[in-house]
DNA sequence: CCCGTTTCTCAACACCCTGTTGACTCGTTC
DNA sequence: GAACGAGTCAACAGGGTGTTGAGAAACGGG
């Protein structure tokens, strides 16, 4: 995925393998820095020094700082895509501890990447390129929820409400907002400890709950 | 409010009028040009052109960048507090009427402040300050609304649930994030003709819908 | 009316960061 | 062993930030 920006030297990898050491270097040099300090805090010098080569050289590798952050994502999306987690599958132990194990799922992935997450949404505001692998992560995920929902309503189980695409665009905004603020210690937030039963009771009545009359 | 970065120049005020006239001018520069252009597309010499004076002059009047976005927050927040919506005072209508008016309200002040929302989000994720700032009016507007849920439980409209501020906490966080995106056209968002009843919707069913028993 | 004080202004500077150029090294390949 | 491509970096160009120090311009008091 997303192959553009960070590779100007794309039948490298046919050579001699110094360069993708090299490379790895990088990554992993933006990866420990990032566990310390906002992306904003990092240089490309900063790289490149962690990664033992000079800045020039690491214009080879990378055509800049973003382009790292977007091959240290691309790996995540990927790595989530082979977890292969999937709301639409989700109804066989009754809907509370179905949720819950969607909503536990993200949480734990969200949890085991803080760092690169919270790098995410810092240069979501400035990178385009990032802010649309974003968007289709989004896009992904409260489709899948959408249809999960929808199966929901079709055997009865959720009454009928908002179109489901919309009320999982809204949850999952919800989660990806609190769950941010509660790992970044940004603001007041939930406490971590129960963040996800507070989540999902949300969830739930969101989706079974009936609104009431008036 | 917040009276720190801003102000180099704490007895100027005093003094003539014209230096008065030139940071209002910086200010009107930087809300005209972020109606065009991200926060980080804009520079200081940009600012300091735009207002008539040459950038050294513009941090006689202000510290940074930063600092004149925290004079158009505080303003804003200003404006806000004084129109004074609270959520506390809002069972007169009964709780779908009254919850709408606090959403649509809400959501108005969010439409029309745009750009100026935008750049605090972008600039939240690098500043310290101006992270405080919108932690400090996140903690009040959720505490407001807390207290209207529990209001309503008290006199037995809404059931028991989770705790009224972790209820308040997540649905500001979905109502903040979904507006951003709806408003930015980020990635997928609800469209902003049906925002306000699909977030409604979802208020409505976390605070008064029970959860189902499994 | 002049003189000290305060406000205000900016050319010039020091610095940091980004991204590029062009020359150089060094294996590999034919 | 010449030609090639991968890899490397000193040096440069350019743009941004924030500071310094030397003034101009307005006042206020004697």
């Amino acid at each position: 995925m997303t192959p553009a920006t960070g590779e100007p030297s794309r039948g490298r990898r046919t050579a001699r393998p110094s360069g993708d050491d090299r490379e790895l270097a990088i990554l992993a040099t933006a990866e420990r820095l990032l566990a310390e300090q906002p992306l904003s805090a990092i240089s490309v010098d900063d790289l490149a020094r962690g990664a033992g080569i000079s800045r020039p050289t690491f214009y080879f590798y990378f055509a800049s700082k973003d382009a790292v952050l977007l091959t240290l994502l691309d790996r995540v999306v990927a790595e989530a895509d082979a977890a292969g987690l999937d709301p639409s599958l989700l109804p066989a132990a009754g809907p509370r501890a179905g949720w819950r194990h969607v909503i536990t799922t993200y949480y734990e992935s969200f949890r085991a990447r803080r760092a690169l997450i919270r790098a995410w949404a810092e240069a979501r505001a400035t990178n385009t390129e990032i802010r649309e692998l974003w968007a289709r992560v989004f896009a992904d995920w409260t489709q899948r929820c959408a249809v999960a929902i929808d199966a929901e309503r079709a055997r009865g189980t959720a009454p009928p409400g908002p179109p489901a695409l919309e009320l999982a665009i809204l949850l999952t905004s919800m989660n990806e907002r609190a769950l941010y603020a509660t790992f970044s210690g940004d603001g007041p937030a939930v406490e971590e400890t129960g963040i996800v039963e507070a989540l999902l009771e949300v969830w739930l009545r969101a989706i079974y709950g009936a609104s009431p009359v008036d």
